[in-house]
DNA sequence: CAGTATCCTCGAGGATACTG
DNA sequence: CAGTATCCTCGAGGATACTG
């Protein structure tokens, strides 16, 4: 029995990648977790073209990622904001900045994200929700998998 | 004073994505974290063209993300294996593919990944190195910033 | 200010044939 | 098997001028 199959079917990271994977979607997110909500000042900091911003903004609010919040009326104005949806993307922003921290730093000081409540830096980790201890890559399996078979 | 400056300068998600932030180079590495290793397994796995193939696994290579390691001599062949560099990867494909299955699913059911050593889910989560608890997108700061200024 | 409208370029991606 | 070599297409990205 055929069924329709589309490119990402069962393939949730190609699936996220549908959705941020181009060149400029997720840079344009970190604008707005940074706190700049709009157009011109996302075109300004980014120093993206004004048409590719406009389609970016476009898919990330179809996408659900993103929100139109108007923020003054005649001309009314929108500011973009995180949806839920939007601000689940935290942990993917967050370990790649820790692994271009790492890794690409060239001998800069890494960024140090800090928990607001109590000062102390964050870090983001893979972990078991049973023994709560760190699970290392190598050491991550699909549920009633293979040995070499995860993610 | 006038500095060289690179267009990812002081910004390690951009010099992360430098490095990932194409249509492949992921999903390659997914690849090979699964346990897929040769170059022909993998453009089948993946249905990438050879020529492209080629491309990505020598850039990943370049990167120091991936590794060439022989595997047969006569004639010599060499399988892809991750760096410690390229496991580190291992949370943004962790994170990526929560993501991809919470709010990309379309009611399929979640990929579960499990702790190999005890056989628990595993979840990757932002948390406080000091009070451990988990840490929500918003509340996250940079060091010494201002309250809006994250990530 | 927040876009829209045009026009253009270049290179990523892809198809395919070939090779040690 | 693990690529290399060609050739091609299309669309993402970009520059710029314009607009309610």
């Amino acid at each position: 029995m055929a069924m329709t199959v589309s490119p990402t079917e069962g393939d949730s990271i190609a699936a996220a990648l549908d959705v941020i994977g181009d060149r400029w979607s997720l840079l344009v997110l970190r604008g707005v977790f940074r706190g700049t909500y709009r157009f011109s000042d996302l075109r300004d900091e980014l120093g993206i073209a004004s048409n590719l911003l406009t389609t970016r903004l476009c898919r990330l609010v179809d996408h659900g990622v993103l929100e139109k919040v108007p923020y003054q009326q005649r001309p009314q104005r929108f500011e973009y904001r995180l949806t839920d949806a939007g601000r689940d993307l935290s942990p993917v922003l967050v370990s790649l900045m820790q692994w271009g921290d790492t890794h690409r730093s060239d001998g800069e000081a890494p960024t140090v994200l800090v928990h607001g409540e109590c000062g102390w830096p964050i870090e983001n980790i893979t972990r078991c929700t049973t023994c709560h201890t760190s699970v290392d890559a190598t050491d991550i399996r699909k549920q009633d998998a293979r040995k070499q078979d995860m993610l």
